[in-house]
DNA sequence: TCTATATTTGCACCCGTGTGCAAGCATTAT
DNA sequence: ATAATGCTTGCACACGGGTGCAAATATAGA
């Protein structure tokens, strides 16, 4: 029985034991766990051994502590709702991993919690913060820089709508050109666009290039409303609720929606509350391509980021060293195209 | 030093400099921010007034060296097709960080990485791991066991193989109770049960208390198959070409699937595939009660886990005490006992 | 008012590693 | 063989705060 699941000595083997039984001095253990260490293949040799033998690892903690960098990146999350979180923390945590770096999850609830987090994280001496998606506002982010604390923060899958914080996205106007193409050379002439959470911020949205792009190819304004967050129930109803008592001639012939969470409830709801077809009475389009897109269900054509060469990206600001908070730079944000992948959903 | 400080000098704020500022010694400060701290209530305010004005927050990397206590707990995921993850994620950070711990993602792909992950987490000096889900075998949990270097290794979501693990999860013989006594309830006299990956550890595996009830009510045996991993698209090829040829005298009534990722990819198939209705020509459940299954579509009945409930389990055992909230026994696993959520799948 | 007791405060030492420098050693050129 | 050069190695000091104990102060009891 093992109540107590570890012995306590396994635990505090220090380099200096390894330093005493491989017959050197602590730092020569030390530069045998370093790369790019001045250390002769010999003795690294014996001290890896030794340390082999005693089951001796580098403590990371001191090893931040001494070196003030901790190898350690805050992943800064608000809305567990969209699936396609899951795909992008695992993308995230295995490139950050394969670099040296471990990921600290945090969850917010709320904007003020938001900066909480951030100031948490920073006890940790994370080497950056990285706010995934899209609840942060405007006001969250300002607090947060103010506070000075984060070495570096950066915002990934959206712009940023602040000119002193690092921003790695999809290139919106490029996406949103692919699909406003795709929608036209299919023949839709009435699209609506669905909308997740406006924020106040003057940036220019998915939405507002999606009209753009719309309005300069064919004059026309589109139709669109947004709901509170990228929730699939929300779409869901919001659907339901708009169109209910829409005649069917002033139906839109496509729905763009502004991620695949908001699509499938809009498919959904088009299906099993309006008793439509999709996509012969209405089409539906997403983005971000999540698992589910892919089934048979939804089939649904959409716009996948590449969310690899993103993490990629992070890992390369990170070693860069450059942009730091409160430094305008003017490679603030790095935008990045994706392709459309067409099924059968528009 | 002025009220300005540029963004390197904040970061490097001690608990020394607030210690000037206010007047006392550091470890007065120190004491300060700690909550049963032998403290006067003047010194108190003093002291957070002051660090306050300095930006101060204790460190906690050089807290966590010198106490031996990290409050970091890793985080161990080896399977992000399966939605349910973001689920147990979001309920496991926010409900770890209400009690002042963080979490360390940490994704593994294969047997061997997953000790190299539970290594790497030690470095940082975890509190403990965490192994959330099913892929992690006993052979990694051996091996990982000892190496002796993790504090405490927690089994979440599964029952746990080993005797000197200790284990979180769901009470499988009153889960699969209750799912049998339903699907007899509703009828069904020909289930068929798709599982997951077959561990070759000899606990019994949900699939096995299935059979054995169901053996145990009616005297009949239950057909099975079992898929890789928890993968949609694995249930989906797998039900398709399993009942391709089946004639339909001889297709179940019922599938019962390990989880809703499975009961998804199954439901799909007799759709899309099999051209069948659900539940009318063949039903079917699952097990966690994802969030797409709520949705009209697939509108699952599934059980689901009191993941909350677990959560604080979890956070039980690593402020010492046991893994049932308010139960002082040192059981290795704690089981809990979910709930039917019934839709029209089944 | 004075001592007995409880509460606060300060301090030496420790946690385990990184950094820059200088001494030690080996290798090569003269 | 000797000096110049380049690798290796050892060391003092630093990183920022926790712990237990002793000194200092405050509070209570007589």
């Amino acid at each position: 029985m093992s109540k107590e699941q570890n012995s306590s000595e396994a635990l505090s083997v220090t380099a200096d034991d390894v330093a005493k039984l491989a017959g050197v001095s602590r730092w020569t253990v030390n530069r045998a766990f370093k790369k790019d260490a001045s250390i002769s293949e010999k003795s690294r040799e014996k001290v890896k051994r030794a340390a082999a033998e005693l089951g001796y690892l580098p403590d990371l903690l001191a090893a931040s502590l001494s070196s003030d960098k901790s190898h350690l990146v805050a992943l800064l999350i608000d809305d567990f709702a969209n699936p396609h979180k899951l795909a992008v923390l695992e993308v995230l945590t295995k490139t950050l991993r394969a670099h040296g770096w471990d990921s600290l999850l945090v969850s917010t609830s709320g904007e003020e919690d938001a900066t909480n987090a951030l100031m948490g994280a920073s006890q940790r001496r994370v080497d950056a913060a990285v706010m995934i998606g899209s609840g942060f506002n405007d006001e969250t982010l300002n607090t947060a820089l103010k506070s000075r604390r984060v070495r570096k923060l950066i915002i990934f899958l959206r712009e940023s709508p602040l000119d002193n914080t690092l921003s790695i996205c999809v290139d919106d106007k490029i996406a949103m050109g692919v699909v406003v193409d795709y929608v036209l050379q299919k023949g839709y002439r009435s699209p609506y666009f669905l909308a997740g959470p406006q924020t106040s911020s003057a940036h220019l949205s998915r939405k507002e290039t999606f009209l753009t792009q719309w309005f300069d190819a064919t004059g026309q304004t589109v139709a669109f409303s947004s709901v509170a967050s990228y929730d699939y129930q929300l779409a869901y109803d919001h659907i339901q609720n708009h169109f209910a008592d829409v005649g069917t001639a002033d139906l839109p012939d496509v729905i763009v929606c502004e991620n695949d969470a908001l699509a499938m409830g809009t498919i959904d709801a088009i299906r099993y509350k309006l008793g439509l077809r999709v996509p012969e009475d209405i089409a539906v389009t997403g983005f971000d391509d999540v698992p589910q897109a892919a089934g048979p269900h939804y089939d649904l054509t959409t716009y996948k980021q590449p969310l690899d060469e993103m993490a990629n990206a992070l890992v390369n600001l990170l070693k860069g060293g450059s942009g730091k908070v409160g430094q305008a730079s003017t490679e603030q944000t790095s935008r990045f195209e994706g392709k459309l992948v067409v099924r059968t959903s528009a």
